[in-house]
DNA sequence: TGTTGAATGTAGCAAAGGCAACACTTCACA
DNA sequence: TGTGAAGTGTTGCCTTTGCTACATTCAACA
């Protein structure tokens, strides 16, 4: 419970230099991207099951006020994912459905990754939330191929 | 790159109402966790390794401004993670080495378990810093009943 | 055609997490 | 023993992401 009490934890590992600042800057501006990123999967879905994105729907599928979201949505706008015009719902540009569509795909890469894994769905679909954001193309490819892998009967 | 053109999307699965709301919800506040998580992280490790945790070292291994590590001290201090007084460095308390132990072994855990998958090493770290803050209990355990499996030889 | 309830939009507030600029302490060493 | 550089702390500013409260618009239906 003291500073040098560590008789569990595996020492030895050094820090790097600017290295590990370099990672933590990354891992930064990924939290920012994950809400826009969480917003324009939900705008993509609600237009392509309801064909339309109301404000409302989408503040009640985030779980925020509707003020929050028309605020988030004016961003959006504003970095080019979005369109939206007055009491007629919210569009996406093509750099919008782009990410929307990394997003899904990437969304269901790693809830299937986590079921595979021995996870339970329902706690599977609460990280997958949150580790979605935060996974390379590198590591996306690892799942996938622990995927295919695990699909093709394995050993076992 | 319409609204319809979902051709690669394979659709079905249907939204559950509050449900989602509640992980966005979960996912939010992990987001917000992450930062407080990160500082007793380093700090911990500064002072098991050098025998103590400055405002200017913690500075730069997260790659911020030291005026922004001292303001986040400060709320470190009022959440009761941490003490510091003036010049003096800072120290963490009993609450914040619970919570710096459970992070470092969460981070190695989820290290290894990308190593183990076949991400390179650099990646790996990049990948953990966002995804260890992500991570249920479930999925840590299902992480490291792999990686129990991968050491042993497993069959395949 | 009015009217009224739901949806939408606006304004103002707060906290978190950044930054740069400036002021104050410490401490090593000349 | 001074002193100056490095470290520390403070201030004021900005953006994001929340909220509530209030105003406006839309649309359904009596």
């Amino acid at each position: 419970m003291t500073p040098q009490d560590n008789t569990a934890l595996p020492d030895p590992p050094p820090p790097a230099p600017d290295e590990e600042a370099a990672r933590h800057a990354s891992a930064r501006s990924a939290r920012a991207s994950a809400l826009t990123e969480d917003y324009v999967e939900i705008i993509a879905d609600l237009l392509e099951r309801e064909g339309e994105a109301r404000p409302t729907d989408i503040a009640r599928r985030l779980g925020v006020a509707h003020a929050t979201a028309i605020k988030t949505i004016a961003r959006l706008k504003r970095d080019g994912l979005a369109r939206a015009r007055p009491y007629r719902g919210v569009f996406l540009t093509d750099r919008g459905w782009d990410m929307a569509r990394k997003m899904k795909a990437r969304h269901q890469t790693v809830v299937a990754f986590l079921l595979a894994l021995g996870v339970p769905a329902d706690v599977a679909e609460v990280d997958a939330e949150g580790i979605e954001h935060h996974v390379s193309d590198a590591t996306l490819a690892a799942f996938e191929r622990f995927l295919a892998h695990a699909a093709q009967g394995d050993g076992r």
